[in-house]
DNA sequence: CGCCATACGTTGCCGCTCACAACAAACGCG
DNA sequence: CGCGTTTGTTGTGAGCGGCAACGTATGGCG
């Protein structure tokens, strides 16, 4: 039972409100800031004049208005100046960046990632990457935080992974690890992929405005983010969304969870490998040759994409069954494996689904691309400041 | 994109708080109001001031303190006087109740329904249940709303019936029937049975407190009321929470709803009565029977029983796995089955659940047993003036 | 070139809400 | 009966946003 918020609470909400607008929507002059937050003029005169103290937010005068009248004054987020460190630990690759404010990667460093390295050799090579980085940053620079997309369950309360199935990590505390290592003084959250990349289509992708999003994500396994009525779903712990372990078929082929039949085990990057016949490949470019053949008259492989396919819409009108979703996004090896067998997932869907359910769903691919994790990893930095900018900046 | 509240939605926010306390926790006294909501004495003093004005609270002095000091006004919710009504519509009967602020079942009638009504044929009967209990209202009293708990797929927009595969319903528009036949001046606020009954859970059952459960409810179907990060989830269109129709097997069993293999069609009622040989039987006494059979040593009966639990915990672990709950509940017919077979149900979620999930997730029976939807209805009623008490009152 | 209409930012004022401190009231205890 | 304790009440102050009046910058027009 809680109480409303403080007069105090009031003004970080509004400036987080206006802030979170130009970080989403990029510059935006003061008139379109009061009439789509709701505020008075002269507030909003006073909250970008805070923010501007603080180097978070910059005014300037527009180059040509269009039409006649004073010039409103354009509000620019600090996209050079404001930036949080993102990463992106995946199973083939690790990658890191530094993102603005406003959401514009300024700097990248792409590493393989031999499978197999634990949380303690991995985090060195992260460090590597952001002292790289770091030579780069103009003076007077702000870093917001550190955020990190990692392929496995993170519980909430202080970032540990639990379990990455497709790592082999088990309790890796990489967020400790990474902080430490980095030597900044800024906090490190850790999210998981899909979780993290359903974040940043939610934000600026094309979930934008969308409340209720699954995004599915494949990397060897599969994971969701889930969006329901506008927030996060992430379950008491924080593992909440792992659908790749969702049993489709009872007492199926075993999976590396320790259960039997899960959907990853059809699905997922193993599964399609071995149904093509293919079970001595692995990796994205196995799978993506696999979807290459299929697409160039390979009959076992069409075989088996079409057999996954079904796999994929079975599992995802099970989905929306459950969380009745506007949107049902395909990330990662998802996107691929769906615009391989799209009418298969179709079929599928529309056997099974609930016809109101079906009513308005849509399936899409990401806007962000292969960026997603990463995006959101700087979004899930970027948080803490939009939650209190003056305390942050 | 939304700015943070203004003053005045301070003021109603904090009215509603204090409102919704003495709801859910009794009469209290001020001085408890002010160290569990934060708010200073003076603040109390004035928003109970209020909400006494309009008469929706009483204070009075405590009987005995126990310890020194100036004894604290206690601030009593106006049960009597206050109300919402509730309706149940379930497969086999209709129940409507008057229930008054802080959750009591102040008057109720309870009707079979003979299967296969329509809604047109329903309202009437529900108004008749309300005219007999209108008489008792005493004088001065004010009736906050209506709400409905219906089990079919509600649409969240205006409360129109989907589709309730077990009653037989079709766009039943039950929410504007009912609203004409009443002829209050009050809001009818239509909701699914689970997902109400999963709120009056977690407003004032064993999942107080919780903030992600999963309210499994059976009637003839089978549904789930979800509370994910404390809120309701409902999905775009309302229809979230189907699991009953989540497919277990492929290509398995005809299910009413069209598609195959439900869940439903594992351990709903038509389900477990075919797998006990007794496909002629039908409602829940034929249940409690097929139940009764199996504890008296029916080996058929014991088979089915065991084998439906087996399907419990095989559906209840694949939502664990998605969601992360901390708190299953078992309400309905799916109470009588999990007591029945708590073995079957605990070992299929052992070996199918993931650890990390596993780890905090307990295993309940509701508190507020068959009446929890009656109270849920309340609620949904409720919900409109604790959001805005002195419009309401 | 000067005027006007338009749109905007700024300033001062108002109302509202909550926190705080001082005071008064009610109770138990010795 | 007096004391300490706990609490309600009252008045004051600070912070926030809304509002209206005023000054200002721009484009169109004659």
């Amino acid at each position: 039972m809680r109480a409303g918020p403080s007069q105090e609470e009031i003004r970080r909400q509004n400036l987080g409100a206006l802030l979170r607008y130009v970080h989403v929507h990029g510059a935006t002059s003061r008139a379109e800031l009061t009439t789509t937050l709701g505020l008075n003029r002269s507030t909003i005169g006073a909250l970008t004049a805070d923010l501007a103290g603080v180097g978070l937010v910059s005014e300037g005068t527009p180059k040509e208005t269009g039409r006649a009248g004073r010039p409103s004054l354009v509000v620019h987020p600090e996209s050079e100046r404001v930036y949080a460190y993102a990463y992106s630990i995946e199973v083939d690759r690790l990658r890191a960046a530094r993102v603005g404010l406003g959401g514009a990667v300024l700097d990248r460093r792409d590493l393989e990632r031999p499978r197999g390295l634990d949380a303690g050799e991995t985090a060195p090579l992260l460090a590597g990457a952001l002292k790289e980085m770091h030579q780069s940053v103009p003076a007077g620079a702000l870093c917001v935080g550190a955020g990190v997309a990692v392929c496995g369950m993170v519980r909430k309360a202080d970032g540990l992974v639990r379990l990455g199935p497709t790592t082999g990590w088990v309790d890796e505390p990489i967020g400790a690890a990474l902080a430490a290592e980095l030597g900044l003084d800024v906090p490190v959250t850790v999210g998981n992929v899909a979780d993290v990349a359903a974040f940043a289509e939610h934000a600026r992708g094309v979930a934008a405005g969308c409340d209720n999003v699954i995004y599915l994500y494949g990397d060897v396994g599969v994971g969701a983010g889930i969006i329901a009525g506008g927030r996060r779903l992430t379950g008491h712990g924080g593992y909440g969304g792992e659908v790749g372990h969702m049993v489709v078929v009872r007492d199926g082929t075993r999976c590396e969870c320790g259960s039997r039949g899960c959907w990853e085990t059809e699905i997922g990057e193993h599964g399609l490998l071995r149904a093509a016949g293919r079970s001595d490949a692995r990796g994205r470019d196995a799978l993506l040759a696999l979807f290459d053949a299929a697409d160039r008259g390979d009959a076992r492989a069409q075989r088996a994409v079409r057999q996954a396919g079904d796999w994929l819409g079975f599992g995802v009108a099970n989905l929306v069954n459950i969380f009745n979703p506007e949107l049902v996004i395909f990330g990662g090896t998802m996107r691929d494996l769906y615009l391989a067998s799209a009418a298969q997932v179709r079929s599928r869907l529309n056997s099974m689904g609930l016809p109101a359910c079906l009513e308005h769903v849509r399936l899409r691919t990401p806007k962000l691309g292969t960026d997603a994790p990463l995006v959101g990893a700087a979004e899930l930095a970027f948080e803490r400041l939009l939650a209190d900018p003056l305390d942050v900046g």
